[in-house]
DNA sequence: CGGTATCCTTCTCGATACTG
DNA sequence: CAGTATCGAGAAGGATACCG
């Protein structure tokens, strides 16, 4: 089978609609939502309470991203008043593992990170 | 064994300065930075040609934020006139790994995300 | 070559007020 | 309860010009 001399073969690449999705569901306030429906599914205004300043306007965003995405399911109880509830999908589950990769890797090589962070400021003094 | 009744007991926490990190070496333009620089060291104006429409200013704003987190390594070569090298740092190297299973996850569930957005998106015209 | 400095536009995001 | 609508401040980011 003939292979491409290119370095990078068996890389993914970084394509625009690639680089969207991820812009859509890595953002700050996804993070926080996509943390908390893990763990239990939970109304528009127990996301707001349990999630630090988030504003209405935000959250509202970010869970129409996250629904609109296939990462989040939006179920609408037609009660009264009507009653909401967000739930994780399937999809939004194998990206949480994605995430807590990320944060494993945060919390792993920060030291590092603020370690550099000090040489390369203390250098810029001099 | 002692369990903790939280049910979130060993997922990693969202903190501002992890959330600060992640910002700073997942932004657009770093993931081409490094993907470019874990396959070769390169200069400035390589780097520019290398990544599609990257202006002076938002090329120079990465690479800065990237050394100063230690993601990359900045070598100057004084000869006439400058010569500037960047290669990846093996922090950054550790990064790309993260980077790659990111693009793999949206390779992989893009056809879903698709078929969630067009239904997410016809069930709003109706 | 490898940058800075400045201007200017765009876009995000919070604050606030209102609604079914 | 679960939103929508509107406004304005501030930050991000491109275009352009200049520098060692």
């Amino acid at each position: 089978m003939q292979e491409t001399a290119h370095p990078a073969a068996g890389r993914p690449q970084i394509t625009a609609p690639h680089r969207e999705l991820l812009d859509q569901v890595l953002d700050k306030w996804s993070l926080h939502v996509l943390e908390e429906l893990c763990e239990r599914p939970s109304r528009f205004n127990e996301l707001r309470r349990a999630i630090p300043v988030v504003t209405q306007k935000s959250l509202t965003a970010t869970l129409r991203r996250l629904e609109r995405n296939g990462m989040v399911e939006r179920v609408v109880v037609s009660s009264r008043p009507v009653a909401v509830e967000y739930r994780i999908s399937p999809l939004g589950t194998t990206l949480q593992d994605l995430i807590d990769a990320l944060l494993r890797w945060t919390s792993v090589n920060m030291p590092d990170v603020e370690r550099a962070r000090t040489r390369f400021d203390t250098e810029q003094d001099s």
